[in-house]
DNA sequence: GACGCCGTTCGCTATTTCTGCAAATATCGA
DNA sequence: TCGATATTTGCAGAAATAGCGAACGGCGTC
């Protein structure tokens, strides 16, 4: 893997920290959790919102939050809005912090990330 | 793996949410970043600082965030004092978001996250 | 003990984020 | 078109966060 330009780095980490900050509360943790639960179906916005129990302008608000950061993606039925997990940029993130922690310096063994590896 | 328990589980997001938000800024994930590539020796917040160029005292509010956190660890040497990655706390931070994704729904595909699985 | 260096803590301001109510919008069926 | 359901948008207050200069505290040296 060639070293990233400096100005390159910096859009990149930035876009990371975006998308940590966008995961960094608890509401929106818990809704990539039920997403991915429900993967690939996903969820509409009702069924989020029973699981949730928050009002539905909060949890519309978090999910545009999770939107702009790309992380859930959006398709209208009917009048229903379904969610769901990005996983392009889960795995972007993944394999952001994978790289920083297990390639370079070998911070962090994959082994002990990943159990079952085959 | 069993299913945790309703509490267990809060708790345990509530934390994996307050770590992300931890490295949810630019500053602070180019630190994470720079500590991991120093990993483990780490670095003392006079190297840190000539890295980053902002002012102590922000720098030391944003030790202080991912401090608080368990993301990073703290020793003295004489005067200084000398900043390392907790590769525990990024260890559990890859196996949750490897759980979330990979595991339940196979959401991603750990192929695509790591390359050489060996 | 006084001095110098390293880094933190304090005091403060400005900005952002979170949250939820009320109103607006969208879609569909009658 | 009207009504009903589903969800978003706009607005606003409270709370948290970011950032910075200046004062302070620990540690070694003279």
């Amino acid at each position: 893997m060639p070293t990233p330009s400096p100005k390159k780095n910096a859009a990149q980490v930035a876009k990371f920290a975006d998308m940590f900050s966008a995961m960094g509360t608890e509401p929106r943790l818990r809704i990539m959790q039920l997403l991915l639960s429900a993967h690939p179906q996903g969820l509409v916005v009702g069924e989020l919102q029973s699981e949730l129990d928050i009002p539905n302008s909060t949890l519309s608000h978090h999910l545009d939050k999770l939107k702009n950061e790309s992380l859930v993606l959006v398709s209208r039925e009917s009048t229903f809005l379904r969610y769901t997990a990005n996983t392009e940029a889960l795995q972007e993130v993944l394999q952001f912090l994978y790289a920083e922690c297990c390639t370079r310096n070998k911070a962090v063994a994959p082994r002990d990330v990943i159990q079952i590896c085959k």
